[in-house]
RNA sequence: GCCGGAGUGGCGGAACUGGUAGACGCGGGGGACUUAAAAUCCCCGGCCCUUCGGGGCGUGCGGGUUCGAGUCCCGCCUCCGGCACCA
């Protein structure tokens, strides 16, 4: 559309009227809602029921794009509708202002991220201002301010006192472009998820959160995330990905030490014929300690190492690996088996170390073959002979054979058999593994909250005393990357006194992965300016959980994940009397354009501003949410924008063309009696309330609930037009459809619906104006539609009065012409007759 | 391979509990208004056949249950997402 809107005052002007009512919903603090923890205040909890509405915290790049518009949008329509539904509505918005971008822009033009940030997030929020969304803007946060990560440090610390918290050498993913440690969550197919750099592994001392402590934690109590789609569900089931095994110790040779070893099948005890370490097993230096072997074994764990991580971990990959020399024993036969170093075994799942059972394990099979190690069969099927060869890894039920006690019992039954007789005899018991790995938080990064600890060389690691908090980022002058954090050339910074001894000692340089910031700022908006906690336990208890949480399925095991783990470590502590934090979750799918995602580097992006010049801002967001299942991915459509500008302007044709008399509260059935439209034009109005009602309030079927009102406006338009509502009662019903349309329309485009609700007499304050109600007066419809089939195909209508008696129907239907025809005389077999709906006529056929 | 989700007109989609398939919107065709255009309004659009009354077929494919299936069951196919050398 390139035509400018035209100066013809009917038609609406979106720019003029938005910042307008902008301007009214800020100056009243519309949006504001209470308790928020205050220093020195006193507390009222409110005792009318609240509703937490929050969408994911975006990054401040300085550019919103349509994702964050329909994220936002969604959360605004909710946030609109549960205030006029009698809710306190907390909604408030923020920003996650650390991280790489802003540290990337500093290290090419030198200026302070701080100071991008700052900037970006101004642009920010001067977009989101422009969308006209419910915002409590007096609870904003940024991540990156010190009165925020102050709090963070704060949870940290609170972290390591709970033992949480662990400083370890690691073999970690390493980025060599962007020059930091990445989390397991942060690498995608072996690529940097960031900049796509191939990652390495490295061995270097880094900080972990203990999340795996709280593995079957996030699993159980998923029992309580009703409202979470299933496939967000399963997304984190499959990244925690729990096997219940058992743990086994495997003697050494020399009597010297054991080798424990986690397995999901210890039934196939008795059909392990060697064993393998992962070449990081703290145990190779020593198996190989003086041997013949240990050159060639130094050699393969040198050669693991340097061996990319995507490579390494393909399942495709040939089978390598080297023997010992060494032996363990088997403890279920005292047989001594091989053990060799294979790269396929991982030392950070399990034990690092494994029992190859190669008859029933396909990869275990793989290497017997390569390497011509023994293959033993310790499971049968129906039918086939206990010692028949194996061609391949044998993975289906059976029998057990071979194995001594187990033989003849099931997989299941040899199982729980294996661990009782492995816990008998203090070789082993039953355990559970997780394919979760701890949570690596450090970054050799400077645009982060830093990690509040000294390390100092008498006392070790000592956590910086609550009363020093926050530590403060320093001011430096070279933000490149060199391997370790640019916060090392902060010496005056770096340098310091121990708290414990007060020997000198320097600061932890690394900072903290800015998914640790998001892992709790839903809990500091209830007291964004608190100075001595970083929230009340008294007001979080009001707010949390958050009602209803929105955001990209891109989050679904990251943030989320993160999420639950901080709230439950902080229930346990008993700052939170919550254990999950969102009680429901809605994914949205993604904005397409041209057949792809919006990408600057597609150049495929549609900017939000662009659109909000030309049509106004309550148009982009109900198209936003008209272009299909929120939840499903949609593509962008310049036209389909145009629809629904179109569909706004037919709004504020019909609210300006009412008659001058009919206005007034809603006519009721006797006061329409008689006058067929008016009636039916009632009707739809309230049936259109009771739909948008479910549509946002139970369905999140935005898209739904826009084509309800455009129904009733099309209704509308229509009667009012040709004329049929030319009576005091069309005029009346007239009134009330428009006021019903506006009322209806407000959480999606609220700027034009106060607009023309202040225009119809209505006031200013449509944001809390209670939410329309459907008289069921009007929802029982005074005729129905009944079909009339013959063996199920579709024949006849017929208009009845609704309760019309099963008989009189029959009769009705058998006397129509078209049944009579498709009858043929036929005998009737059987008669259907479904009240309301239809009457079906089953006749043999011919 | 394992787990989850989805297949409906030219397009996005609707049909919520088994009961009128295609609401609403986009695009397309025709008409009114206009000197003309834009804007607006009206009409027509699943496919095939038709003697213009209507008839047949139709929701990825093949079966089944049922008076009746887009919806339920069984078996496939395709696409999307997650996990995957995790013992």
């Amino acid at each position: 559309m390139t035509t400018p809107p035209s100066e013809l005052p009917e038609r609406y002007d979106p720019a003029a009227a938005e910042a307008r009512w902008q301007g009214i919903w800020d100056a009243e603090k519309a949006f504001h809602a209470e308790p928020v923890a205050r220093d020195g205040e006193v507390v009222v909890i409110p005792d009318r029921p609240k509703a937490y509405v929050l969408e994911m915290l975006p990054y401040p790049s300085g550019e919103i794009h349509m994702g964050h518009v329909k994220n936002y949008t969604m959360g605004d329509v909710v946030a609109h509708h549960r205030r006029r539904t009698g809710h306190v509505v907390f909604h408030p918005m923020g920003y996650d202002a650390f991280g790489l971008p802003a540290e990337n822009a500093a290290i090419r033009t030198g200026e302070p991220p701080a100071e991008v940030t700052a900037r970006n997030i101004a642009a920010i929020r001067t977009q989101l201002k422009r969308l006209g969304f419910s915002i409590d803007w007096d609870v904003e946060i940024s991540t990156a301010d010190p009165g925020y990560y102050h709090w963070t440090q704060w949870i940290f610390l609170r972290f390591l006192e709970k033992g949480l918290v662990e400083r370890r050498e690691a073999a970690v993913n390493w980025c060599p472009k962007d020059q930091t440690v990445l989390a397991n969550e942060q690498v995608v197919d072996g690529l940097c998820e960031r900049c796509k750099a191939p990652v390495e592994l490295r061995q270097l001392p880094q900080w972990f959160l203990r999340i795996t402590d709280y593995a079957q934690a996030l699993l159980d109590d998923m029992d309580l995330l009703v409202d979470w789609p299933e496939r967000v569900l399963t997304m984190q089931r499959n990244w925690i990905g729990r096997s219940v095994g058992a743990r086994v110790e495997f003697g050494l040779d020399d009597g010297s030490a054991t080798i424990p070893v986690f397995t999901t099948r210890p039934d196939t005890l008795h059909g392990a014929t060697f064993f393998l370490v992962a070449p990081e097993h703290p145990m190779v230096p020593r198996l190989i300690e003086g041997r013949p072997e240990q050159a060639e074994v130094t050699a393969y764990v040198g050669t693991a190492a340097r061996t990319p991580l995507a490579e390494r971990s393909s399942a495709e990959r040939t089978k390598t690996g080297v023997f010992t020399g060494r032996h363990v024993i088997n403890p279920v036969n005292g047989e001594p088996i091989p053990v060799w170093v294979a790269d396929y075994v991982l030392m950070d799942y399990g034990t690092g170390a494994i029992m190859a059972v190669p008859g029933h394990d396909a990869r275990d099979f793989q290497f017997a073959t390569t390497f011509g190690l023994p293959i033993r069969r310790v499971i049968a099927e129906e039918g086939v002979e206990a010692d028949a060869p194996l061609v391949e890894a044998m993975t289906d039920p059976g029998r057990l054979v071979n194995s001594d006690v187990l033989d003849g019992m099931a997989v299941e039954e040899a199982k729980a058999t294996m661990c009782a007789w492995l816990a008998e005899r203090d070789l082993g018991d039953a355990t559970v593994g997780f394919r979760l790995r701890d949570w690596l938080i450090s970054r050799q990064r400077y645009w982060g909250a830093p990690i509040p600890v000294v390390n100092c060389p008498e006392c070790g690691v000592v956590p910086v005393p609550d009363d020093q908090l926050p530590v403060l980022l320093p001011h430096i002058d070279d933000y490149a990357p060199k391997g370790q954090s640019p916060l090392a050339s902060a010496t005056e910074w770096l340098h310091t006194t121990c708290p414990a001894c007060g020997g000198a000692a320097t600061r932890e340089t690394d900072t903290m992965d800015t998914f640790v910031d998001s892992s709790w700022y839903f809990l500091r908006y209830t007291a964004p300016h608190l100075s001595n906690a970083p929230f009340s336990r008294e007001i979080t208890d009001y707010w949390l959980p958050v009602d209803q949480y929105i955001g990209g399925v891109e989050h679904a095991i990251l943030h989320l994940l993160y999420a639950r783990f901080f709230t439950k470590v902080l229930h346990d502590l008993g700052l939170v009397g919550t254990r999950e934090p969102f009680a429901r979750l809605f994914t949205q799918g993604m904005i397409h354009h041209q057949g792809a995602k919006m990408s600057k580097s597609r150049g495929n992006v549609v900017p939000p501003d662009d659109i909000i010049n030309r049509f106004g801002a309550d148009t982009l967001r109900l198209y936003i949410l008209f272009m299909g299942p929120a939840a499903d991915d949609a593509e962008w459509s310049d036209s389909g924008v145009e629809g629904q500008r179109r569909f706004l302007d037919r709004v504020w044709r019909l609210v300006m063309a009412l008659p001058g008399d009919g206005a007034g509260e809603r006519p009721t059935p006797d006061e329409l009696a008689g006058d067929d439209a008016a009636l039916a034009l009632v009707r739809k109005a309230e049936a259109t309330v009771d739909k948008v009602s479910q549509d946002i309030g139970e369905r999140f079927s935005f898209h739904t609930a826009i084509s309800a009102i455009q129904e009733l406006v099309n209704h509308a338009t229509r009667d009012a037009g040709d004329g049929t509502l030319d009576t005091p009662a069309g005029h009346r019903a007239l009134h009330h459809a428009a006021r019903t349309t506006v009322s209806l329309l407000f959480p999606f485009a609220p700027h034009i619906a106060s607009e023309l609700w202040e225009r119809m007499g209505g006031g200013e304050r449509l944001w809390e104006e209670p939410w329309p109600a459907a008289d069921p007066a009007f929802l029982v419809a005074d005729t129905v539609t009944i079909v009339v089939q013959v063996n199920g195909k579709l024949r006849d209508r017929i208009e009845v009065a609704p309760g019309m008696a099963d008989d009189a129907l029959l009769e009705m239907a058998l006397a129509l012409p078209k049944v009579e025809a498709a009858l043929g005389g036929a005998e009737i077999k059987r008669k259907i007759v479904v009240p309301g709906k239809l009457v079906n006529l089953v006749v043999a056929r011919p």
